[in-house]
DNA sequence: CAGGCACCAATTGTATACAATAAGTGTTTG
DNA sequence: CAAACACTTATTGTATACAATTGGTGCCTG
């Protein structure tokens, strides 16, 4: 029984997903008519929801001259991660006093599933369940404030997390840093969270740069001169 | 030589101080006709600059409905105001290792100017040489993503600031605070800062809660029966 | 009198037409 | 040839008309 969305609420969500899933690729010129055009709508709902992913900062609006695909700079790329991880910390730092069983259960459920979608090698599901473990941690930390901070940080990083599947060997390293956190949060050990969540985001942050580095170099050469 | 600003910018800006400076109280219902007509533009700006302020919490959106003022309630003030401060102390300890001379220079002068206005009770200055304090640390902390963070942060909190300069010693003892946060930072003490912020905000969290308290029973006195 | 049904008004949601502006392009002129 | 100027075009910015939905109000009916 869901309600009808809008169409501003629809164009919001495909292009979204088009961004954060990389079929936009960052750097790529869109323009409200080419939007419009494309699924068929005006450019009134068009409109509107570029404006919301240029609040998001998923693109960039520049006046009279169209929107891009947000393609951030390697540094601007690792400050965001760096960020989100400190970030995060306090949230998982407060996740211990509140979590219940019921999201514990959750979380392992999360881990059980993940291990499945790597052996069946679904890419995109391997992201999903990534970008859920955190935000079930994000809601036990029982803080409006927070839990936006957290998703919104999370959002940014999601486009670039994708690529990370391309790694063969990295969902499984970081299945056992997930591990690691619930069990961290399990026994209620904050260094030990703080420790396993620096390495998870190092991990993670040292192979984007590497892989948007080899994404930038291969589109190059695709390029004609 | 500021470029014209769109009326959407406009609308945002002006409605924007409206909110935080309590002009619209929590609570308040406003139209994008409404809002239209008191402005003399179309509804299409004004619904824009509606939208971008409802995506930063400052108003609801209520779909077929209208608008309202988001009116926090205690605890998600409290929570507000305690993530704020948790995220800050990232900031400020990150800024310990870039802040310049010309960065300390500008915090001294700030406290300079604040110690003026509340001399003279400037009210509104002192609320804005207080944000100011607080951005040019988070600037100094040379992270765009805590940087974004952090704004968004102290925005949301900036129209439960304004009240608390009703308080008559407050001013002097919130100058106290950032003299001693200004130290710290001076003497690159990372405890000391963070003992000093965590004050700084408790003290502030306490009496904003009072304020809103008041606020809130004078203006139901007020009301017609 | 109570409950529901139909209508009406208010409000946002969407489409479209038009205005303004900025960038690019070609041409003209020194 | 280079520089500047005007002209065209692509694009966002704004106004307005219309659609759709919601909430309320009052009437009708049992």
């Amino acid at each position: 029984m869901k309600k009808k969305a809008s169409l501003r609420q629809k164009v919001y969500t495909s292009l979204r997903f088009d961004i954060v899933s990389g079929k936009l690729p960052g750097g790529t010129r869109i323009t409200e008519n080419f939007i419009a055009d494309a699924l068929k709508v005006s450019r009134t709902p068009v409109r509107e929801a570029l404006q919301k992913l240029a609040q998001e900062k998923l693109i960039l609006s520049i006046p009279k001259a169209g929107y891009l695909i947000e393609d951030l700079s390697d540094n601007d790329i690792q400050d965001l991660f760096t960020t989100r991880m400190e970030i995060e910390q306090i949230a998982f730092h407060k996740a211990i006093d509140y979590i219940t069983l019921d999201e514990l259960k959750n979380l392992d459920n999360n881990l059980e599933a993940t291990k499945a979608a790597i052996k069946s090698g679904e890419d995109f599901k391997i992201t999903e369940l990534d970008i859920e473990f955190h935000a079930i941690i994000y809601r036990a930390a029982r803080s409006k404030a927070l839990f936006r901070v957290c998703k919104n940080l999370s959002d940014l990083t999601t486009k670039y997390r994708h690529g990370l599947n391309l790694v063969k060997s990295l969902p499984t390293e970081m299945l056992q840093h997930h591990i690691q956190i619930y069990q961290a949060v399990l026994a209620k050990d904050t260094d030990k969270i703080s420790q396993a969540l620096v390495l998870h985001t190092r991990h993670a942050q040292s192979h984007v740069v590497s892989v948007m580095r080899k994404l930038r170099s291969d589109s190059f050469s695709h390029e004609d001169f």
